[in-house]
DNA sequence: TGCATCTTGGACTGGTCAGTTCAAGATAGG
DNA sequence: CCTATCTTGAACTGACCAGTCCAAGATGCA
């Protein structure tokens, strides 16, 4: 039926989520997203509709990409809560560390600029970080903690794990993320009941 | 010597911070700070330079105000070390429950916007959140804290301190940070030396 | 081959941006 | 009261912004 699309629909997104993730919103304009995507403007309107569309698009694909490999990290909580979450907590370092994405947090920047953004946007990201949060309390439930502590621990955690998202921007080492980590994780482990 | 200001120097800063605060650099305009402000595009400029350099008025006077609050918060840490760094903490959960400013973190936002600011402005966020955690640092090692413990927990808790302004972003209840604060001073509890 | 349909490049629009300029007005010293 | 000096308001500049539009070209089907 006529002229084909000349790309590759998953690649531009990747492209642009790149941009949003490391520039930001604001300072992403549609040129910009023309050049890392390659894609002339037509073709980004045509294909995503307007900017916040685009947005949108980018925020859930990071969402669900990463959410993803945090849910497979945590599969295993039952049997090895502490590896589990600390597997969880390699997600996010590895992402960190990867030098062909940016550093920080599409999700936690997009939180950031939440009062700036408009509200469909930025319940997105709320609605992602409550996710994540819902993501550890079913893991940690499994994990047989008691149910006041599931729910405090995810949300312990889940903040902890954005707190790396800042300090990764700071260009902060490895080794202090796992600093910030370690502690979260020792307090864990004390109110884990006692292996069997 | 001719005319005077027509305005106090003070307030107007404190306007254009909580403008930046809430909005972020690139959301705001010229014409925001000068309606926030009630100054004149001439009267910024003459006054406080250009927007970079305004900018960096603003985070120095956040980092100089909400410093001194956890210093001297922290400044009983050789004998109370757990109530003072819940002092610590007890500042930034009234700045979040401060009706007069802004949700979250001038530094914090200012660190997540890092790639796209002047690397003058980047340097000096990250050089305020090296002062927190040295801040932090000082007050454990004062409460006997082992050397590389004082390390890891300044730099653990500053982290945790900066989490708590992404999730006040995404509307968090105060009851969450407390939740997420807890543990983490459940953690330190467990550090720190018993009390004599 | 011929035609209908989709994609694409690039020009264009109205609006907003940061920063400059300058004349008019206010002030204080002499 | 006069004048030198500073402040202030408003207009202006060139650049960039998101979004629209359309003609030219590519494609697949009959």
């Amino acid at each position: 039926m006529a002229g084909k699309k000349q790309f590759d629909v998953g690649i531009a997104l990747d492209a642009a989520m790149v941009q949003f993730w490391r520039a930001g919103y604001a300072d992403t304009s549609l040129d910009d997203l023309s050049r890392t995507t390659g894609l002339n403007r037509s073709s980004l309107y045509s294909s995503f509709g307007d900017k916040d569309s685009l947005y949108l698009r980018c925020l859930d694909r990071y969402a669900a990409r990463y959410g993803n490999r945090y849910d497979q990290a945590l599969s295993r909580a039952s049997e090895e809560p502490l590896q589990a979450v600390r597997a969880f907590f390699e997600v996010t370092l590895q992402r960190i560390a990867d030098p062909d994405v940016p550093d920080g947090c599409l999700i936690a920047q997009t939180a950031m600029a939440a009062p700036v953004l408009s509200p469909t946007i930025a319940a997105r990201a709320i609605e992602a970080l409550g996710f994540q949060q819902a993501r550890l309390r079913t893991a940690l439930n499994a994990a047989q903690l008691a149910d006041g502590d599931a729910d405090d621990f995810a949300v312990h955690l889940s903040a902890v794990n954005q707190s790396l998202a800042v300090m990764s921007r700071t260009r902060a080492s490895q080794q202090q993320l796992r600093t910030v980590i370690d502690i979260s994780m020792s307090a864990l482990s004390h109110a884990l009941p006692a292996r069997s």
